[in-house]
DNA sequence: GATAATACAAAACGAATGTTCAGTATAAAT
DNA sequence: ATTTATACTGAACATTCGTTTTGTATTATC
């Protein structure tokens, strides 16, 4: 069990790196799986192979997409003291990480899509609670810590990926220059919102 | 001149309202053409004999609902004083209208997807900038009034024009008075952000 | 070496869907 | 009254696209 395993798992990996590349450009709806054949040079009946439907392929690769994102912050990480400094240090790895490797486009598109079946949306729904999560902790921590004042962090955090994400969608039009500089503001409006003030 | 046109008017104004009913509750993609063409007991060919396409007939609607919704607004502007006060005055119409309403989550996948033809793309651009620009309007009234600290309005304006649309997507799956709540809260912290401070 | 499992190809399926078009009836214009 | 324009029908068109199926070569297993 070698050889054969060595190519099939090569071939997943030519496949799914295309398929991001198209659903990246244009879109989930506007890449079609023919165009992955054609990018790959694997046939049609070799993808669903390999992958169980063009969600499942979707969902593959917004799930490494994701895991990398968060394995890539934690490295990063330990360069940020303070919260708000963190929050900067994220608005930049998520303008880096997703304009450069956006699935964000699609990933977007493909999350305010009716159509998708149920078990799609459970995996949706769990990853937005991560991402909620993920804010809270940080923002419960800046609380604690005397960096902000004391709110509702879980709402916070609700706010912040809702700021995140209505960021990128007025940033998809500019550069990367003006991304930065758009997410800086708003995350100094956001931090200037809700810091401790020693008045 | 009277007869055919009035009938053919009130044809018009049929299609459009199940359509847009059709495309609040299912999004844009997963509302076919037979599926209004059921709702209104017309053909398909006296539809595309009202509107050009469907895209055509979707941004009618989004057009007709833009209009609408500054004209509400306009109605209702007079009743809020400061600008502070304006600001959740408008949150609140934002839910009411586009909760109640809704053609938000086609909307959202509509200026999502890629394949818009270069018209459409046009008319959204203009459709954000005019949204920016009013609230840019807004904010540098706050501004000349002294309510918040001077800063750049246009970059404010769309750090707000952002806010509105993350909060519109976080409070997809939520109720009204959860959303009123979210952003209440949005509202308020990105007030506390750029208020103007006597200290 | 025979059998089974795996990786892949190619074609066909099938269903959905936006759009067009030839035709018809009704109202307006002349 | 005849012609013309308008509102509308219903069927056919034309694709696109995701998925399934059938078949085959290669590799692993026994």
């Amino acid at each position: 069990m070698n050889k054969k395993k060595l190519q099939s798992e090569q071939t997943k990996r030519k496949v799914a790196d295309a398929a991001k590349a198209l659903f990246s450009q244009k879109g989930y709806k506007a890449t079609s799986i023919e165009e992955i054949v054609e990018a790959t040079g694997s046939s049609k009946g070799n993808i669903y192979y390999h992958f169980k439907s063009k969600e499942g392929l979707f969902l593959y690769l917004i799930d490494e997409w994701d895991l990398e994102w968060e394995r890539n912050w934690k490295e990063r990480e330990a360069l940020y003291k303070t919260t708000r400094d963190k929050l900067f240090g994220i608005a930049e790895q998520i303008i880096l990480d997703d304009l450069n490797h956006p699935l964000t486009k699609a990933a977007d598109e493909f999350f305010n899509n009716e159509e998708k079946g149920s078990d799609i949306e459970e995996r949706i729904d769990e990853m937005v609670k991560r991402h909620v999560e993920f804010n809270r902790e940080l923002l419960q921590k800046g609380i604690d810590e005397g960096e902000f004042s004391p709110k509702n962090a879980e709402q916070l955090a609700v706010i912040l990926e809702g700021l995140f994400v209505g960021m990128s969608r007025m940033s998809r039009k500019t550069n990367t220059e003006n991304a930065l500089q758009l997410y800086h503001s708003a995350i100094d409006v956001f931090l200037n919102g809700i810091i401790a003030r020693s008045s």
